[in-house]
RNA sequence: GAGCCAUUAGCUCAGUCGGUAGAGCACCUGACUUUUAAUCAGGGUGUCGCUGGUUCGAGUCCAGCAUGGCUCACCA
């Protein structure tokens, strides 16, 4: 770090001053003989010849050859004079072998000094065990970090929950499914980046800081800015940033990022969330229900090598087509309600009937989405689109040409959980102005969740929005589904925890 | 925000009716030159989450607090 000076006193090689388990004490002491004989406990840079995969996996073309590996030390088993090792690395693990005779008395004894959790480099010749196991038997060992710390135990590796989210390094280094699940989140993500930019899209980076939080029904988090002295918004969505880039000309975009939305936590919800958003010009949300299904069955295909997926027991099949039902056939399918027949008053009761929480005062449009959320979602297990969605809970949506009080919207649902949520954006700048005003009165009676008026975002669409396809994939709930992962806390590499003490 | 559950050695976990704190891995000492959850012999390393209370005596019972998990609420 520049600028910080570390002084000798700064540094305590034999743990003064801390409390320290008998385990860390050993490690300190080993640490401190090693200074002591001028070996570097943390040593430099490590040219490795190749990856411990590519000799276990290539053995035919290294056997007898000399290679150079590196990594940390997993496993080892001394038997007096000749001793075995498991070294990992990102690639995976390979044995190695030390015998005292290649390496002299003083090599071997360092090697045995050595801790599991030591990140070490090993120049040595691959030869396959009478057991049948590629391995290097080392003709040197280096020492390239010591591990101060013991690891968890081999066999059941990290388990509580709390550390392996607290201490992700940790869980990284012993739980090979960790690792699998965030490797497997990475290359969806690289994947679906390629689909999109194969199909003409412009990747785009808008703010994150908002004076105006907008774009989405979330409460913001706050923020502030010194020199200009003004507070500000993380962003809850880039929505309204996003459609300015059509009215500047840009027909295809898309942003991969990060969303903050100031609520509750749970397994299906971290206060920062990845959302791919994008915008497609002249489309409408019909072309965004069959770019949804393209993009969703490919990438499960391209990253599992399948479109079928099993998800907390439930086999899910992600081949095209999907299942399309406006909200009101899904309404009627599953409580036999036909809402295109009722009036506010008709609907409030059935609403009532069927043991559900709404006011005398909700309008039709809100009764309906309230029955849906109850009493359908859960039965989506197979990927749904439901269309058509209210007006009054869409009020960034195109309204429905023959039926004005619904909207061009659908939201996709695997597993009764929502997972992408589309519409025919709404170009109409004095309907938008409507829409706001109708937000902003929600505001002003307590519903802080209600959207902020943008007036520059009016101004944008005044000077011409072409109709567009608008569509928000949450990128966190896919990554659980492909991974078969029950928390979004297992597919975010450091979840939000509270500070401990 | 509410309810339920959990918190014991570095890690994974037992702990009976309230009566001196346990195991496996890891670690330390010794044996062992192709082992692989290496093996064999010996060694227990602890603020039982924290603070109080009940009791002759609390890991165990009670209350409060902290952190986490699950369910619900809010939401995507």
């Amino acid at each position: 770090m520049p600028g910080i000076k570390i002084e000798k006193e700064d540094i305590i090689p034999d743990g003064q001053g801390e409390d320290l388990n008998e385990l860390m004490q050993v490690r300190r002491e080993k640490l401190a003989e090693l200074r002591e004989r001028g070996i570097d406990p943390f040593g430099q840079k490590y040219v490795r010849s190749n990856s411990a995969r590519e000799i276990t996996a290539g053995f035919e073309s290294f056997d007898g050859r000399e290679v150079t590996v590196a990594g940390r030390i997993m496993a080892k088993r001394v038997m007096g004079k000749a001793s075995f090792a498991h070294i990992q690395d990102g690639s995976g693990r390979i044995q190695v072998y030390v015998r005292l005779n290649d390496l002299g008395q003083e090599g071997y004894d360092f090697f045995l000094k050595l801790d599991i959790g030591d990140i070490i480099g090993v120049r040595g010749t691959v030869f396959r065990t009478r057991m049948g196991e590629v391995t290097v038997s080392a003709a040197e060992v280096t020492l390239l970090s010591k591990c101060l710390r013991p690891l968890p135990e081999k066999w059941h590796g990290l388990r509580d929950v709390e550390l392996r989210y607290r201490q992700r390094y940790v869980d990284l280094i012993v739980n090979p499914q960790a690792r699998d699940t965030f490797v497997l989140r990475s290359r969806i993500i690289h994947y679906m980046r390629r689909f999109l930019d194969r199909k003409g899209f412009l990747e785009v980076e808008t703010p994150m800081m908002h004076p105006i939080a907008g774009g989405a029904t979330a409460r913001p988090f706050i923020t502030h800015h010194n020199a200009l002295d003004m507070n500000l918004y993380l962003r809850i969505a880039p929505e309204l940033y996003l459609k300015r880039l059509l009215v500047g000309g840009f027909e295809k975009v898309y942003e991969i990022n990060r969303n903050f939305r100031n609520e509750g936590i749970s397994t299906k919800h971290n206060p920062e969330f990845t959302m791919l958003e994008l915008y497609q010009a002249y489309a409408d949300y019909g072309d965004m229900m069959d770019l949804t299904e393209e993009l969703i069955s490919s990438t499960a295909r391209e990253v599992l090598g399948s479109t079928s997926v099993v998800y907390e027991g439930a086999e899910i099949n992600l081949a095209p087509p999907w299942k399309r039902m406006t909200m009101l056939e899904a309404v009627k399918q599953y409580t036999g309600l036909d809402f295109d027949g009722l009036k506010e008053g008709g609907a409030y009761r059935e609403a009532k009937n069927l043991g559900l929480e709404v006011q005398p005062a909700d309008s039709w449009g809100t009764i309906l989405y309230t029955v849906f959320e109850e009493k359908v979602e859960p039965h989506l297990v197979q990927p749904t689109f439901i269309m058509d969605f209210p007006l009054e809970v869409s009020p960034l949506a195109k309204r429905k040409k023959d039926q004005p009080e619904l909207t061009y919207r659908f939201e996709l649902f695997i597993c009764g959980r929502e997972m992408a949520n589309a519409f025919s954006e709404l170009n109409d700048p004095l309907d938008q102005k409507a829409r706001f005003l109708k937000q902003v009165e929600k505001r002003k009676s307590g519903d802080d969740e209600a959207h902020m008026m943008d007036e520059d975002y009016i101004n944008a669409l005044e000077y011409g929005m072409p109709p567009a396809g608008g569509l928000g994939i949450g990128i966190d709930r896919l990554v659980m589904l492909l991974t078969n992962s029950p928390s979004i806390r297992d597919v975010i590499l450091f979840p939000l925890m509270k500070p401990r003490d």
